[in-house]
DNA sequence: GGCAAGGGTTACTTGCGGTAACAACAGTGT
DNA sequence: ACACTGTTGTTACCGCAAGTAACCCTTGCC
């Protein structure tokens, strides 16, 4: 049986090649946003659609790989500004500043990432009435938010049930740097410094320790 | 010339129309989640597309107002909750459970107003090129956070130039409460009760305040 | 030469947003 | 009574993007 030794023939061949496309998909979504399409894409690789759908499946796979990349590249960067040697207000505004520096250098892909464009499923089978509740919100977002309930999990003591509130704390923190982010994206109000150490005072508690204004409710 | 008068005949047939067919987008919308389209909408509402369109413009025109009436409501029991006579903990933490608890009430409708589905520009005409850089959040997730920042800064002392750190804040703890409350959504992996004192918690600083666990950076 | 395996293409189907063109009915001026 | 205008509705279509079926054309092995 030789098809086996053929099927695996030349598989640096096929990465290789898989790596060809998703840069010529990096390029077409750093050009046309998010409603990059599958035929741009394609021509911008120089083929047509069906090899695309050969190598990723259908949207949601070229979407799920491109994601991948993009999402290790941000993390391994936001692991390192978490793991700097310095105290810990320290870690979390270097955190938030390479969070911003990176949807800042490329807003077109950040754009990209978090439009996950609806599941196909839909289609062929109109008995997928099975709607998945929940769940919408990009992949990116989730996984940044479990890491972070991670690397909180590790290093903060919390006392009991710490587990579960570090998960809360991470989808939240990283919520928070999200909607953020994007705002200020959209108008730029202030530079990212001043941002930032906005950001970082939020969660030093100082919104629990201002005093009240006047014209407060129940006056 | 009476087609001014023709024109302003009636307008609370048209209002009334308007009404029937926002509450039959409703419906479909609670049934199909975000992925609702403008055939079904018109078909629950025993009519066909082109009506829609005439009423709403475009799909996006639809959206907005189906958006606006969700997010009035949702706008005003938050407030509701941000006014309580309490001390402000309290009241954030009502804050946050009127949120979550409108969200976990209809997830299907809550799903749809976060995906706004793409502006329609590139239809007929090709020159509008101009991709419009950031600006992609669910218009309900900016109003959130402008109207809760302009809250904190009518009601908070933040010293000088509070009324940015107050919609960076704003921003900020809608985005927190989003995430947060999306990830929630999907497990479930606790309670209302627990989600919401968790992120207030983290909103009094308890991060800043917690001491460091073993194996830290720089160890 | 014969022949399986892939890489590649053209041409199609389906589904959706959006639109034109036309049909029926109300009120109004002459 | 009758044409005229505006509203409400329809059918039938366009354009576009996702996804697929069927067919080529090269390459290496026997």
């Amino acid at each position: 049986m030789e098809t086996a030794r053929g099927a695996e023939r030349q598989p640096s061949a096929a990465r290789s090649r898989r790596r060809e496309l998703l840069e010529a998909a990096d390029r077409v979504v750093l050009r046309d946003g998010p409603k990059a399409s599958m035929n741009a894409i394609a021509a911008e690789a120089g083929i047509t659609k069906p090899i695309l759908y050969r190598h990723f499946g259908d949207k949601g796979g070229l979407y799920r790989a491109l994601a991948k990349r993009h999402t290790d590249a941000l993390l391994s960067a936001l692991r390192a500004a978490l793991d700097a040697p310095a105290d810990r207000r320290k870690r979390v505004e270097s955190t938030l500043d390479t969070y911003l520096a990176a949807i800042e250098a490329r807003p077109q892909v950040y754009r990209f990432l978090m439009h996950p464009s609806d599941s196909p499923a839909g289609t062929a089978t109109p008995a997928e009435q099975g709607f998945d509740v929940g769940r919408h919100s990009a992949p990116l977002l989730r996984r940044l938010g479990e890491e972070l309930g991670q690397v909180i999990a590790e290093r903060v003591d919390l006392g009991p049930d710490s587990e579960q509130t570090a998960r809360i704390w991470g989808h939240g923190i990283v919520g928070m740097m999200h909607a953020a982010g994007d705002w200020w994206l959209g108008d730029r109000p202030c530079s990212r410094e001043r941002l930032v150490s906005s950001l970082a005072d939020l969660l030093w508690g100082r919104l629990a320790a201002a005093g009240d204004l006047q014209g407060g409710p129940g006056f």
